[in-house]
DNA sequence: TTGCAACACGTACAAATGTAATTGTACGCT
DNA sequence: AGCGTACAATTACATTTGTACGTGTTGCAA
């Protein structure tokens, strides 16, 4: 439940090559980062340590190659990192957000039936549980 | 159109503290930002001056005082951030940081009221125009 | 008219981030 | 045995961010 520092840019990169691939070696961290951008083998060497200095990550040698396996789950993160963002750009309150996603960028018709779906549950949840505080 | 490069979570708390006030002195601003956290005074003024340098803010001298106004809506900022991290998070795809957001945040009843709407309208345009690829 | 409170502006500086180059070392081929 | 190759590990360094101090200036109160 600490909520660890956000990832930065370019170790949230490297952690999503490292959730796909997990456990594996730096190279093949770096082959998929690379799937998305261009980035030094070494580079990725880098930020796998510091994902292990922050708990992101571990290793072991295996033999003389260095592997590598994904620590906290990516839902961990990717909550405190969301929930940061929604903090910080509309002072907690999410909808602004959703409203946002889901007019500007594109989601297609089985995503909206999901949606759908998802809220009217919500809906129904709520009507049940009468509404104790927000 | 230009994504400049988004705003760190200083920068950030005291843009919309600005967008808040604007166009306003340099304490005005300050006074704003501190009904959220404590930050010294010329720490504001530091971030302000950045914001412009960046420009998301202009200012002028009345008098002796400087007077700061916001210049890049909110909306741009927030979208270029938004996309950002959804590019960082799902690789682009925004669909699950709304299933995210509104399964483990609380959206109030009227909320998820408009959502439905939404997406209610979405649907309906969407088996209209015959979809054309993205 | 003198000092202070309030402010602008320049400067500072450590930590985090982005991005590697270098150096050391072991493996397997020739 | 010697060499290139593939890594690990160390070190480097510019930029950005977070956070502020100090210095100079000015309107105002005494």
């Amino acid at each position: 439940m600490v909520d660890r520092p956000a990832l930065s840019k370019g170790e949230m990169a490297v952690a999503r090559a490292l959730w796909d691939v997990s456990p594996a070696t730096v190279r093949q961290v770096h082959e998929k980062v690379e799937e998305h951008e261009a980035m030094s083998f070494v580079t990725v060497q880098t930020y796998l340590r510091r994902l292990e200095a922050k708990g992101h990550a571990s290793s072991r040698l295996d033999g003389r190659v260095r592997i590598y396996s994904g620590r906290s789950r990516p839902g961990t993160v990717i909550r405190s990192t969301v929930n940061e963002l929604v903090d910080r750009l509309f002072g907690g309150d999410s909808l602004p957000l959703v409203r946002h996603l889901i007019e500007e960028r594109g989601i297609d018709e089985s995503g909206l039936a999901e949606l759908r779906q998802l809220i009217e549950r919500l809906e129904s949840e709520q009507s049940q549980t009468e509404r104790k505080s927000s």
